[in-house]
DNA sequence: GACTAAACGAGACGGTACGTCTTGTCTTTCG
DNA sequence: CGAAAGACAAGACGTACCGTCTCGTTTAGTC
């Protein structure tokens, strides 16, 4: 491969990149994911398949490359004075993000593909939900240097609550994330045993 | 269809019917999901693939019959006299189906289909997850008229954490559902604000 | 099978047969030989497939049936009193089946099938080419006894001259046979050498 | 299609269209022509499929590639002083074809599926009847232009006989096309009226 | 009038081939 | 030498029919 400078030959084409995810991503709202296949997304970019398979993997990897360059932008990991108010920020942007239903759609694709492709779910994971959880990780640690944080659930746990919760709704009761299921998230979390 | 009696006509082979279900569930374990094809499934139950697709939709639907013939069995609702003791009792029987590794690779198949054939995703939350949350529904129903049920979260959003918990530890996490997960879980939906 | 009498057991629905042969003609005529089918002649005739395929081994032989019953009527051996006339009248009588189009498809299909399907091309040879070969054959005799036949082609090969050009206009040249093309065979095969 | 130069992408490989036709010939003597399968051709040659149905539209046409490439060879026009010479000369060369009995088969399989499949039909006459018919005349005409020919039967007439006899004994006889029938035929066409 | 036998319409069955689609690879030509 | 173009082998798709096999029903003799 010769993206990197220095080495004999054409380099990649970024013009060519961009066009086969735009075109991934186009396709997969029009036909649905299903529909999606590596011979329309080189139909649609001009690109040739030779070039698709040469850079990803799979049709899934084009979208994730497209889910990672859109979602990038909005995980900063927030820090407000307290662990509610940091928690409400956090899973404020996600819900921002997952309320877009291209970005929604996108990610039922392809948390569906982790379960029947492996080696694309553990890619999947690394490039993309690793960050999520490392981002709440965060928020969770600073709330126990504050002494913020309830007892229990323990950090790991609760990462898997509200992740686990998000995604529920998206993947099996097709029910938009809303407001309110953030804030009784939040008032589950901040809640102290009596 | 030829299934009920007195109409004319050859009735459907109920030999077929479980040669098929037996035929997918044994390539899904052997191949994967991704590796089942209906033709597999026809060679290896000796059905002919026209009797396959007469009687199901897809792949996935036949995966899905096998799947509710195993968990019918297994979703008794419990009722111990307090709401901790019956959503122990839940938990456990689910957690016993869900450590069956071969139920588990049914459910994340089926799930990722679910997500990306819609009507598929229709039949699934209808004759599988409805079933299981109508299951959970009941159990907080009993401790609502107990008196039992914490006022916070509300039902539905009870139901959403825990399977959400669930179902996230194997979709995304690829851990095991745990006994300590689930009492952690019980911990935070039995416990009442100060 | 149980069409002769005496015998136990419902008898061979002579209604059943005439709709199946009306069928198959039918339909011949509407989307061809090519898309001729039993089911099809079944769905058609309201006859089960069964049925056709205890009377008929083939939907040929159930077109050839229809020949038969049409053409049975066509074929007078004339005696008018000289070799010309008697091949004029001949020749008169085929070429008057021969310009009716359904007739003429349904020659081209069988002998289509006869090439084919060589079991079928002996019946259709048998039930069929040998009773016109045997009615010119009649004639030539008739000529023969007269005197009136000339020394060469001799008779077998006056047949297949006679025969071959015919089937030829239909088969390989899509013309008709027509009242031109008649009287040059007559005019060939009764002239005699200088 | 790709197989003249000075387009990009791969060239037709000719490697493949060789080992398709041979296929079908070796099939065709082997299984028969109603047991002659595109997907039998493509096992038995080691082609794809659909490389089979980008330059063919149906099994008949591969066959009448190889006919053509076999047929090609052996039409020389003869031209030998005498209508009755020539003549002789090309049934001649007709015979020695028609007696091999692997193309006998063929032109049976042939001469069916035109009667059957229109489109094709159209091909068939086109790519090799004509061509036979064309030769015919050329003979013909030589014979005109030296006042050989006899008054009657008018040429396309002479062409119909010669043609509808040596077919109509390959397909509805089943004897083959031997010497005798030539030299009668011979006689018939080269006999001048008293 | 019950009993047996065979044909009937209906329709499911195991198969086979169809023609199409997509995959991932392999040339070929151009820039 | 990368990229577009497009042919290639492979193989699954979903459909259409094949010829066979139950079904339950109808129509004949036969007892």
């Amino acid at each position: 491969m010769n993206d990197q400078p220095g080495r004999p030959g054409r380099k990649r084409s970024e013009e060519s990149r961009l066009a086969i995810i735009a075109a991934a991503v186009e396709l997969t709202l029009e036909v649905g994911y299903a529909g999606l296949t590596i011979e329309g997304i080189a139909a649609r970019s001009g690109a040739g398949k030779q070039t698709i398979y040469r850079w990803w993997p799979s049709k899934a990897d084009v979208l994730l490359d497209a889910l990672v360059a859109k979602a990038e932008l909005h995980i900063p990991v927030p820090d407000e004075g307290t662990y509610e108010a940091d928690l409400r920020a956090f899973l404020g942007s996600t819900f921002a993000l997952g309320s877009r239903p291209q970005v929604v759609d996108l990610l039922r694709a392809l948390m569906a593909e982790a379960q029947i492709d492996s080696e694309f779910g553990e890619r999947f994971r690394e490039m993309f939900l690793r960050h999520r959880r490392d981002a709440l990780g965060t928020v969770l640690d600073q709330a126990r240097v504050r002494g913020d944080l309830p007892a229990s659930p323990p950090p790991e746990t609760a990462i898997d609550i509200v992740f686990g919760t998000l995604w529920y709704r998206i993947l099996a009761t097709r029910r938009d994330v809303d407001q309110q299921l953030i804030e009784e998230l939040i008032a589950l979390l901040t809640r102290r045993d009596r």
